[in-house]
DNA sequence: ATATAATTGAAAAATATTTTCAATTACAGG
DNA sequence: CCTGTAATTGAAAATATTTTTCAATTATAT
């Protein structure tokens, strides 16, 4: 984790945005927790290392790295205001409906649907999103 | 599309729900176009035949019509503030990029892969979203 | 027709997000 | 190491979205 902490300066920096305090806090914070998070929950937990923050600068941080591909909104039934970790190349994200727990996974190779749906509806499709939700193995065991 | 809206009715109905006059104009605006709309938008058109309705009243409908499943939230990348018309059964959404038209499709099998991630993650996978992105064929023609 | 419980809209409250701006800070270049 | 400068910051205000409250209205069973 401080692996990719270490990653995601880099990135940053390479895209020409400045390493800050806050900002390599709230990095710190979404690649040690495994589990998707609001800003404010970001907010919450990056203050206990860097009391000053804002949440103003939760939100910016979100935004670029979001615009990085580093992180990705998390979309669940009633909304989608948090973020998780979002791993290098496409993947998705598999969600524990009990504690909040995201996994990534490869989703396999969806182009005979996609072609299909294609072809019948005449849409060109450039993109596609799949999330799966259930419950982890530690969620199981406190039933 | 008046038989959709006359199902929905029933389904209210059925469910032990007033058919209102507010009701049926939501309903009725939310069949009508194959696009999402925000609660805003839906508030707007719905005026047009309903002048006195109140805004806090859509976003109750849509609370019930998307518990009855008769409508969904429409997952877009920078938030899913929208909501379209969701057929019955089990079914997915290709949604156009240029103009917000949404159409549904069914999804395939999923499940060797929904198994495959089952098996190698230990979760107990309850439920699966697949949205599409892309333009439509009346989109295409306007470049 | 009437009784009654559900539903309504306006207003207020709560929540979420963005903008503004003066002060601070990262860091490139010397 | 200093210094200049443009990027970044947090607080406050503004905006946007959603929910709650409550008295008045209304759909519907009888
Ligand atoms: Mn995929
Ligand atoms: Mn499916
Ligand atoms: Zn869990
Ligand atoms: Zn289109």
């Amino acid at each position: 984790m401080d692996v990719e902490v270490a990653e995601w300066v880099e990135k940053l920096r390479l895209a020409g945005y400045k390493v800050t305090r806050q900002r390599r806090v709230v990095l710190e914070v979404i690649a040690a927790v495994g589990m998707h998070l609001t800003p404010t929950e970001v907010y919450e937990r990056a203050r206990v290392n860097c009391p000053d923050l804002g949440l103003t600068t939760v939100y910016r941080t979100l935004d670029i790295l979001s615009g990085l591909g580093l992180v990705r909104r998390v979309h669940l039934k009633d909304g989608c205001h948090s973020f998780a970790s979002a791993g290098q190349g496409h993947c998705h994200h598999l969600i524990c409906e009990g504690c909040g727990d995201v996994v990534e996974f490869e989703g396999g190779d969806l182009s005979p649907l996609i072609n299909r749906v294609a072809q019948s509806t005449g849409f060109v499709i450039r993109e596609h999103w799949l999330e799966l939700f259930g419950t982890c193995p530690a969620c199981q065991n406190k039933l």
